[in-house]
DNA sequence: TGCTCCATGTAACACGTTACATGATTGC
DNA sequence: GCAATCATGTAACGTGTTACATGGAGCA
């Protein structure tokens, strides 16, 4: 399990709230390991317990529940433990390739609307990954070491939606030859 | 949730036993849609109960427990009506970019090792992939509609490890340098 | 005899999802 | 004044994971 270290790795780029993490979680770090505000809230809570961060509300604050979380050194080590741990690849559940295998033997459905549907959103996210690697990446000489890095999984995004989107294209034909 | 369906789909390309599908999830199907076999377990027991497949002993099975279980018309009904509603595209939970955004903001770690065993599993899951469209798959234009779905899918798989295996050998180049 | 694999399952728990609750703040 | 959004949470439930149990079959 590693949603309490997408957290903490979260934190450590930017301390904040438990609602902006969860925005966060909906873009951004999201793409790539999604949660909900209430798995976050969970961990954040779970988290504290555990002397891995700690949750202040700002004394200027005023009436606003609004609590700030920065990480705790517990939870820096806990983060630099995971991750020289070995991890298993990533588990694909792709419902829709399921669906597809469906057709095959059922030969009664027609997927060709909902997969010009995704078509649109991989195409709509590729163009959100191209924006941000404009405005926010320097030329390749001119990057700093965590630059490059966040670069290349920038960049593995990118791969994945282009395939995605010329292997739908190409399925798209098919469906409706 | 798309676990029964998945079941549905395998049991309708080949009717078996709860055990050979759990094993046909750990390959095959399970490239797609991942799933333990005590997860088949349960759910081929709840589709039992809900009519949607029937599971019996065949009667010269002597002292053997094994169950053949195969889709009633309700299951094949059910998989029919999921297949048409929308899906929400496939949501990503990637470990190993979690740990290299946390590379990034600790500057403690080496993730190269751990890359270069990933990217040996690509590359061993591509050759699988290969070998079953040279061993499976007859020349495009003598496909029947199933076939090219299937190969469609598994065409899906290769682009995928393709993306993983080229992104993975920049990426280990940059963590090496 | 002991080992591995076949085959099905129970139990406990952790994680993920959905629905709902509460109250403050911002914008019309 | 009202609606939308900010901000945090509780509760219930369903799914996924891990550990363990049971007994037969094949084989050295």
């Amino acid at each position: 399990m590693s949603l309490p270290h997408a957290v903490l790795t979260s934190l450590l780029e930017k301390s904040t709230s438990g609602y902006d993490l969860a925005r966060r979680f909906d873009k951004s770090i999201g793409y790539f390991w999604h949660a909900t505000h209430q798995q976050i809230y969970r961990e954040l809570a779970r988290m504290e317990a555990a002397g891995w961060v700690e949750g202040l509300v700002p004394p200027d604050a005023g009436k606003t529940r609004k609590k700030h979380y920065r990480v705790l050194p517990a939870g820096r080590a806990e983060l630099a433990r995971w991750a020289a741990e070995p991890t298993a690849p990533m588990d694909l559940r792709d419902a829709f390739t399921v669906k597809l295998r469906a057709d095959a033997v059922l030969d009664e459905v027609d997927l060709s609307a909902e997969l010009a549907r995704h078509l649109a959103l991989h195409e709509e996210r590729l163009a959100q990954y191209r924006a941000i690697q404009q405005r926010d990446f320097p030329p390749v000489q001119a990057r700093t070491r965590p630059e490059a890095l966040q670069y290349m999984i920038l960049k593995k995004g990118m791969l994945y939606e282009e395939g995605e989107i010329a292997w739908g294209r190409e399925m798209l034909a098919l469906l409706r030859a």
